[in-house]
DNA sequence: ATGACGTTTGACCTTCCGGTCAAATACACG
DNA sequence: CGTGTATTTGACCGGAAGGTCAAACGTCAT
């Protein structure tokens, strides 16, 4: 019956900035590596620390990848929380969009790190897939589907319509190697998605 | 100077078989755990064998992958190779996008092993990304940009039209799982998917 | 400055894993 | 049958990887 030892105590200036630079490694590592592909080793070495002195930090290398999802689930599911049932549908949907192809810029590591969670079944988040997920989708989805019914946007299903913004907006992150492969130099392939994906949706959505 | 044994030789009954059994087990293994993720035991666990039974067919556990990899590409690209430039532009594409979802149904072990691949940054399959793949490619997105020119399809960059079929389609392989977490029971993704990517496009290509 | 607590480290342990090898067993074919 | 070749296996090897531990080193408040 031992006390743990940072259960209470508030995390010191160290602790906190190594705990993020730890973190920040681990993303590295897991989201080009995938958990298995990735060693405790290779994140010591990105975060400048020695192996043991990682492990002071965190218990175990289950423990950084479990922390790296529970933080990245919550902000992944943010955009569409913004999603506003009062506003107006289309601007509100291309807004959703926006904001997703954003997220996919600006955290890539994060995306793919999710990616490769559900490519291999999500083991370790199928809980907050089949809750949290479920239910925000569930309710954003009604909101879509009174909009339709109202004649507001074209009568679609609408878990389809969010599945096909994420499959849109990530892909850019996940595939982001073989978009500029098949892309060749000289493209921004986020800028011309950007254009692209409103002209889609604004054309899906008209009633 | 000594002959590689199975050089010349054609092969006997039970190589065939085992190879083909050893490479199914591959599939099923690497598609769900990536390649670091995946341990040799394991695939001679799925496939029947023992350890060293396996490594009597296949050289190494890179070689099964690199195998896969390769059977895989060339089966990939047969949908896009398939758009025939004389044909109807709407009709052509359209089922383009229908070929694509029936191999996301039928075969998503492999539309998995692609994903993972690509998402590690394709270490092993870049030079065919930046050959064959963007060849093919650039090749049909000239003939999607003569049929805008010419009216008969909406006007749009012809590459990002072919990476949403890439990404609308392997959607729904590669995130199985969140797809039916999402949706919960007593749904058929596919079946549901068809429909709206067929008015998705109808929509987005009309002139 | 000193004691207490936070931090870091080198050495080490164990398990897992890819791969090898020699010997044993099945198979095909004259 | 019998013999040469194909197939299978148990035992083993070396290195990698996750994790532990006791001891050393810093930091900071009193």
């Amino acid at each position: 019956m031992q006390d743990r030892q940072a259960a209470e105590r508030p995390l010191t200036r160290i602790q906190r900035k190594n705990r993020e630079t730890i973190l920040d490694a681990a993303l590295d590592a897991f989201s080009s590596y995938g958990f298995r592909g990735t060693t405790v080793d290779q994140i010591a070495e990105l975060a400048g620390l020695s192996k043991p002195n990682l492990l002071y930090y965190f218990p175990s290398k289950e423990a950084i990848h479990a922390e790296l999802l529970t933080l990245l689930l919550d902000a992944w599911l943010d955009p569409l929380r913004a999603l506003d049932p009062e506003g107006e549908p289309v601007a509100e949907i291309l807004g959703y969009v926006r904001r997703k192809l954003e997220l996919s810029r600006d955290y890539p590591r994060e995306s793919r790190l999710f990616a490769n969670e559900i490519l291999q079944g999500a083991p370790r988040i199928m809980a907050a897939l089949e809750g949290e997920l479920k239910a925000l989708v569930d309710e954003k989805a009604a909101v879509l589907a009174n909009w339709a019914a109202a004649g507001r946007i074209a009568d679609m299903p609408p878990h389809h319509l969010i599945f096909s913004i994420w499959a849109l907006t990530q892909h850019y992150a996940d595939f982001d190697v073989q978009v500029r492969a098949v892309l060749g130099p000289g493209h921004d392939p986020y800028a011309e998605a950007q254009g692209f994906l409103e002209t889609l949706f604004a054309k899906l959505l008209a009633p």
